[in-house]
DNA sequence: ATATGTGCAAACCGTTTGCAACACC
DNA sequence: GGTGTTGCAAACGGTTTGCACATAT
């Protein structure tokens, strides 16, 4: 197993617009106006939206959807293995299709973005580390919260929020 | 660096309970009825409560306390960098001392326990895998979701609850 | 035709906060 | 005695839900 890469996933990749729907439909799931248009923007999603962001997405595509509909859906696909949700902190989940494999998240703490990254070697780690505790590894959460070297301040940050740091 | 052991902590460690009394006096906090109170049930306890356990555990020893005083001094301990926050899913925080050492969580789910270890060869790769991006690694978190082998069922699930696993 | 999804607004739940009374230094 | 803390209850913000209506199958 290949143990030196870190790989950062450029999130540049927004496929077909019905990928997601295409999902739904094999899990059995009644396809619905609303549902086929959150499945859109979720489809084209390339970052880490919160519920309210779909919405306003949705809503800038058909006015004919409410946040409640947004919960509910999320919540459906989520429950189908569709999307991930997470807590980056702040309040508010967060979420991304499972499709794009499996990966984890470098927080940078100064702008809020989202680097996605996948290790062998730390899966590898995780798996190691559970067994010697007598443990089968069924999942595990790694997040990294770090900043660039001080030289290079880029994009300064948005503004504060209750707890924990905003995201993209 | 030793990177081939991981801890399990034994939390039975209850040192003496005037500890994060202690460590409040050293920061220069004003030292209340309550926040004595407060900080003798943190000092006390060896697990991860949420702010309506330590209510729970503090009203039992001294019936003059709010719950809304709980929520400020934990957020005033944290702050100071005397209590750590833990978001392990279920929409409450929950709170341990930050001065027994980092470690990380295994949370078993079937019985909701955690495991506490610390792991050298992941704090290591943590960093590289940061610096490997371009970032300096400024905090991470790591926790494993893990089951015991399926033989020795222990302790059943005690109860479910909304969302993500309950933990001790 | 019927079971299921939707919109609205109200309920919920953890957490925070304004304010007047109170306690520590 | 004055500044900082507490209790209460109300406010908050994200999320869920009851109900009447609409819609996919």
């Amino acid at each position: 197993m290949d143990t030196r890469t870190d790989t950062p996933r450029d999130a540049e990749t927004s496929p077909d617009p019905l990928r997601i729907e295409r999902l739904c439909v094999e899990r059995g799931l009644k396809m619905t106006g609303q549902r086929r248009l959150i499945a859109r923007v979720l489809s084209e999603a390339v970052d880490h939206p919160d519920v309210e962001e779909l919405y306003r997405r949705a809503l800038a595509l058909d006015s004919r959807v409410s946040i409640a509909t947004v919960y509910r859906t999320v919540r459906l696909l989520e429950e189908k293995g569709i999307l991930e949700r997470h807590d980056f902190g702040g309040g508010r989940a967060r979420y991304e299709a499972t499709d794009h494999g499996h990966h984890y998240h470098l927080i940078d703490i100064d702008t809020g973005k989202v680097i996605e990254f996948s290790d062998a070697q730390h899966e590898a780690l995780a798996k190691t580390i559970a067994e010697r505790l007598g443990f089968v590894l069924v999942g595990h959460r790694l997040e990294l919260f770090g900043r660039r070297p001080s030289g290079a301040e880029e994009t300064p940050r948005r503004g504060a929020r209750r707890r924990g740091g905003e995201t993209a």
